[in-house]
DNA sequence: AGAAGTTTGTGAATGCGAGAACAAATCACC
DNA sequence: GGTGATTTGTTCTCGCATTCACAAACTTCT
């Protein structure tokens, strides 16, 4: 049982190990795979190790070795199809985004409830009425869904999708989506991200204020 | 000091009470205002205690002032400049967003390195050469920068908004960056998103396989 | 072969977040 | 004015995640 802390991470070396190998390295250490990948030395240790003994000590680790054995153990060596539902400007993105980059993954339809949209073929894939999502689904045994549509949709499209069999959905709608039991849900939201960042960058400011105060009444305590 | 668990969920209340507003509701309990966000309500209001007594005993929380209290602690009453750097997909995406739907971000400005689309003009505002971010910096005084760029130029940008005085970045290429202190990060990736929703579907399926195995053995313990 | 130097894997300590449970405060009703 | 019902704010406990520190294991050099 691996932690989920732990599980949100191994994709993190899965990259930094794509990329050493991509520049020709052939084994690497616990501290130079996680400078790549932006940890500690300790955590990337302790990550690993809930996977087994993969390294050698005093040596390190052999980089495409462990790159399969974390593929393996996300489970991305074979392909999941994958639903992206909603095709404005983040669904053009993401469907051109899943096409090419990763590996893993393969988009089997697009849907969009606008009559408009059907007639374009993005990233080779053709977009579709939202109707067809059973359809699709029980075909391709689609499991992965991404939303990818205006809050307003976004429950009614989870609600189908689950009818459906999906059992994991991504869902980049800025609205909190309910499912039952069993289903995973990760929700990915750009202006909860800004607003992160502004409180930080708020309390940047006020923490300036407070120097330029303090250095004006001359307080050096 | 508020926790950064905390923080990170003050934009999800904030969003789900301007749902209620809208829905024309003056007053809610930490239990409804939990459900709508999706969170437990000894959570939410464990939560809403570090930003002081904003409730009535025996009555719930008044909607507007609430409100109006988070607003002002995550630091969205004021506008916040933000550039936006790769103007691809996904930076058109994040463009329309930001340019119409959340309060407190303003868009300043687009930037692409590719000249063929410095005639582009985006959710009103003009693609400009990349070159221009240290003069837009300074002149909208921009502490907010979005990276939406490919991978192998991430970490030239992050370097050279950090040098034009950006001092939070959220970045949505696929690949780590380093920064200095005193600067904010946050990551979003697509791709390890659905790296995680692997993980979780491939245990699921294996979970199958062993009561499968564990009905046909007809094993009860 | 043995000693010195590296690097992994893990036990222990610390800190943080989640959730349960309850006391304090307010409202409604008589 | 007092009693019961309701709901917040907070304390306490538990579990998880991070980090340190070190023993075990391997390599290399003499």
């Amino acid at each position: 049982m691996i932690p989920e802390a732990t599980v949100a991470r191994l994709p993190v070396y899965l990259r930094a190990l794509t990329a050493l190998a991509e520049g020709g390295i052939r084994t690497c250490s616990s501290e130079e795979l996680a400078t790549a990948a932006g940890v500690n030395s300790a955590k990337l240790r302790k990550d690993l190790s809930y996977l087994g003994s993969y390294g050698t000590r005093g040596v390190g680790y052999d980089v495409d070795y462990l790159r399969y054995q974390i593929a393996r153990e996300i489970g991305v060596t074979q392909d999941w199809p994958v639903v992206i539902v909603g095709i404005g400007n983040l669904g053009h993105a993401l469907a051109n985004y899943s096409g090419s980059r990763s590996r893993g993954f393969r988009v089997v339809a697009l849907l969009d409830a606008d009559p408009e949209r059907h007639a374009e073929v993005v990233a080779g894939v053709p977009v579709r009425p939202f109707d067809d999502l059973e359809a699709i689904a029980s075909e391709h045994a689609v499991a992965i869904g991404v939303i990818a549509t205006p809050a307003a949709a976004a429950q009614d499209v989870a609600d189908r999708m689950v009818a459906a069999g999906v059992t994991s959905i991504l869902n980049f709608a800025p609205a909190v989506i309910s499912v039952p039991d069993g289903v995973d849900v990760r929700k990915v939201d750009l202006s909860i991200e800004l607003q992160i960042l502004a409180y930080h960058e708020q309390r940047k400011a006020h923490e300036h204020e407070r120097d330029h105060v303090a250095a004006a009444i001359g307080g050096d305590a």
